[in-house]
Order: structure tokens, then C-alpha cells, then sequence
DNA sequence: TGATAATTGTTGTCGTCAACAACAATCTTC
DNA sequence: GAAGATTGTTGTTGACGACAACAATTATCA
């Protein structure tokens, strides 16, 4: 059953794995059967491939994609509300109160509260998150050239373009 | 994509709004700036709706997307070590452990010592378990077809292919 | 106007999942 | 045969989605 695996490149630059699982091959050769033709499960993969290496990208700045994605949304809508933000990201509102702590406690955002509705908080960004987020847009963007290095440039535009209704 | 609230459909099929915030507009109108352009948000919007129509489809069933592709991997290759199936779905092996445990539980996976390495175990579907897989593979081309009505046929075809590479 | 319902932010719980770390049993390597 | 590597297992941590309940506040409507 031990088959030897010839053709494989002897430094693999995608998983790391053992000389010896490689020797015995158990981990190659395996079908995935329906699972290929799933959009689910190939979008799924992909998915976590492109948080991974924006996490890796983002990492000095220590901002993850959820972050970076609610900076972005009140950077560009000063004074929303909580809901508005949960709302227009899908983020559970229990869940962006966690998120605004966090981000409030590193000054890059702050809570105001809102003069016409005294039960809401209009969040705006700090003057350090201001200069902050424009950092993070920076390496944001040098992450997506990792994605078009990855997929090809014009698969990557086809994408944002079909998938432009989950936006 | 985003319509303007008058002339937005009294009863909207996207998101559940109440007639206040709607009134007030806060939702609305939201700019996503640079986030419009990242594959990551898009990609991950996409796939939470995929996720969740695949478990609303399979809700009968009761099987989930990750159980789904472990009991596909198992039927297509049967004897794997788990080490195997992790490997190649980019599962963790302690993950796979608590899948196992549950999909064993319900009758639908065996593990069986191995006789050439007494670490591992190999792994079969049940007479039981080939015959729901059957079912769930109905049921996950039904959810396949959602998709083409969400994104489009040949929108789904491009996808699968420009993402084959992590598959 | 006043009672009732709805909304906002908050806190908490639960379950899924990825990422690690540690361990015993077993196998590989030298 | 000793040292190292691998497999399955258990456990912990943290991000995240989904709910439920609550006080303060606002909206609705009889």
C-alpha cells in the first residue's frame, strides 16, 4: 500500500507535511466527490484563505476584518448609530457593542451621545483613528493585491461584480 | 442595490426593518467606502448566505455544512484516517474528533482500528449512513440550485472555476 | 393625554469554529 | 535500541453568530 509519490515537489509550499505521511500518500489522492461542484464549500475555503492572509497583512496594526470593517463604515458615515452600523454590516448589535469597547478603549473611535434620540450613541472616529484607519486602508489594499496575485486580477473584479448584491 | 426609502416596497424582502428607522433613515444610504472594494467582505457576505440556506435546506436532515463535506470525503474514500480527512478538508484534527464523535453517534460513520498502524483508525460510512448520504446529497443539490437562482448559472460556473485552486 | 408597543444599547448565555498546547500510544528513523 | 515524529484525544482560548432579557427612551394610538 506504500506508494511512493514521485512527482510531488519535495519543498511544498502550501500545507506542511510529514516525510512520512508523504511516503504513505493517505493524504493525497483524495476525491472530494460532490464537494467540488459545492459553491459552498469552494467559497468557504476561499474565504478563510483571504481573512487569513488579512490578518497576516493587518497583523502589525493589529486589526482584524470585522474591525476594520466597522472603522470604515463610521469613517464614512460620521455619526451613526449602533443599529445603522450593525445593521448595514450584518453584525449582531450585541455583538458590535464588544467590537466598539475594544475599539473605543484603543481611542480610535468614541461614543457620542446623540442629542435627538437619548437612547443612541453617535459613533464618530477619533482624530487617531482617523489617521489610523487611513494606515489600515493602505495595508487593506496591498492585502488585495495579494488576493489578485492569487486569483488574477480580472477573476478578482469578476467577483466583486457577481457578488456585488451581498454587499 | 441600495433604493431609495420612498420608493422602497412596503413589504421588503431583504431585511426586517422596523417603520421607525426606516422613517428616520438611519439604515439607508450607508457608504461601505473602501469596504465595497475588498473580495474579503464581499466573499464573506456570500458565504454566510450560503451557509445559512444550506442549513435551512438540510434543516430536515439536520446535517451541516462541515458534517456534510466530512461524510462526502468519508463515502468517496473509504478507510481514510482522520488525519487524512482533516488534512485534506482543512479541518483540524482536534475538531474532527468532536464531528466524529457526533456523526458516530448517530450511526452514519464507523471508525475501525487499522491493522497496518495501530495509531489510526480508518473510517467507513454505515449501511445507514451510505443511504442518508444519498438523501443529503439530494438535498444539497437543491441548495446548489439557490444558489444559481441567487447569483446566476453561469455567474456560479465562473465562480466554482476561478475558485477551484483551493478546493 | 395616557397606556401600550417598539427601539436602542447593554449584558448574558449558548453553540460553532479556528488555533494551540499537551499527552499517551504507536510508528519511524538513525 | 534511543530519539524523534505521528495519530488520536482532551482541553483552553478567542472570534463570531444567534438568542433572550432588561432598563431607558421614544413612538404609536385609542
Amino acid at each position: 500500500m506504500a506508494e511512493r509519490r514521485t512527482t510531488r515537489p519535495a519543498g511544498g509550499e502550501t500545507v506542511r507535511r510529514s516525510r512520512a505521511a508523504e511516503r504513505r500518500g493517505e493524504t493525497d489522492d483524495v476525491q472530494l466527490d460532490a464537494l467540488a461542484g459545492h459553491a459552498g464549500y469552494v467559497v468557504r475555503r476561499f474565504q478563510l484563505w483571504i481573512f487569513q492572509d488579512f490578518i497576516k497583512t493587518l497583523g502589525a496594526a493589529d486589526i482584524r476584518p470585522t474591525q476594520y470593517s466597522v472603522l470604515t463604515v463610521i469613517g464614512a458615515n460620521p455619526g451613526l448609530s449602533q443599529m445603522a452600523v450593525a445593521n448595514r454590516l450584518g453584525i449582531e448589535r450585541a455583538r458590535l457593542v464588544h467590537l466598539l469597547n475594544e475599539l473605543e478603549s484603543r481611542k480610535l473611535v468614541k461614543r457620542i451621545k446623540s442629542k435627538t434620540d437619548r437612547r443612541s450613541h453617535a459613533l464618530h472616529l477619533t482624530d487617531q483613528g482617523e489617521t489610523a484607519l487611513a494606515r489600515f486602508k493602505r495595508l487593506a489594499a496591498e492585502h488585495e493585491r495579494h488576493v489578485e496575485d492569487r486569483i488574477g486580477k480580472a477573476n478578482r473584479k469578476r467577483l466583486l461584480a457577481m457578488l456585488a448584491g451581498f454587499s
